[in-house]
DNA sequence: AACACTCTCAACCGCTTGTGG
DNA sequence: GCCACAAGCGGTTGAGAGTGT
């Protein structure tokens, strides 16, 4: 039997106080992340390690990105769902500032049914038989573009999943090879801009499985 | 205004994975 | 290789906010 993580007894749950936060705030600007386990008494706090962790991760972190996901996040997520499924924390590693929470909670409640309404199955990103897909005078492709389809509600998703279909049926090539065109987020394109030495506002990019992990890079470039 | 229902998201729980002895 | 422990991860829950009737 696993010990627990914590003496339950002594430890508060539910919601934090902003006193709590602060003390969290304060311990780890001191002494840095890490030892989860013996910071809630260091820093003073009735919470088990896993909670700290959590709210430091989740939300205190100082560089979280809050707010709405733009449309390039969200299209970035399907594509990454649909490459690596509910491997939250891998997909919130592609997508700077967010948490693998904020992400799982956001394909739960919006991309989810984005995709259902669509026809799309969002466990497997294939179309159901059953769609009625939007006609051509609802939904005009761009000839030389394809992914700049203008179509009502949300044609990112329908490119995603479209693209989608083309990646499965392009055989079982075992290296990912995704055509991904990211935006990157405002205050990173000075910094990435001076970097490279060019206008980086979009940028394409590709993932390739060339990491001993097998997890997928993205690889930018234009 | 009051109630019911839905939605969102922070937080928890339990399992898995990584690491050091 | 085995064990113990800590950290990480994904699924789930529940409180509170928002919306409809």
């Amino acid at each position: 039997m696993r010990k627990p993580c914590c003496d339950k007894q002594d430890t508060n749950k539910g919601a934090w106080t902003k006193q709590e936060d602060q003390k969290l705030i304060d311990y780890i600007r001191t002494h840095g992340e890490g030892c989860w386990r013996t910071l809630p008494k260091a820093a003073g706090l009735f919470r088990c390690g896993k909670s700290c962790r959590l709210r430091w991760i989740n939300y205190l972190r100082p560089d979280i990105k809050r707010g709405n996901f733009a449309p390039d996040e969200e299209d970035l997520i399907i594509k990454l769902h649909a490459l690596l499924g509910n491997r939250w924390a891998l997909i919130a590693g592609r997508l700077p500032g967010r948490t693998d929470n904020e992400v799982k909670n956001y394909w739960n409640s919006h991309l989810k049914r984005k995709l259902i309404s669509m026809g799309i199955d969002p466990n497997h990103h294939k179309l159901n038989q059953t769609l009625i897909r939007p006609t051509q005078d609802q939904c005009v492709s761009n000839p030389v573009t394809p992914k700049t389809k203008t179509c009502p509600e949300n044609d990112r998703v329908s490119d995603s999943a479209s693209c989608l279909e083309d990646d499965n049926t392009s055989g079982s090539d075992d290296r990912l090879n995704l055509d991904l065109t990211i935006a990157v987020p405002c205050p990173l394109v000075p910094m990435l801009e001076e970097k490279e030495g060019r206008d980086c506002k979009e940028l394409k990019g590709t993932f390739e499985d060339r990491e001993s992990d097998g997890s997928p890079t993205l690889l930018l470039f234009r």
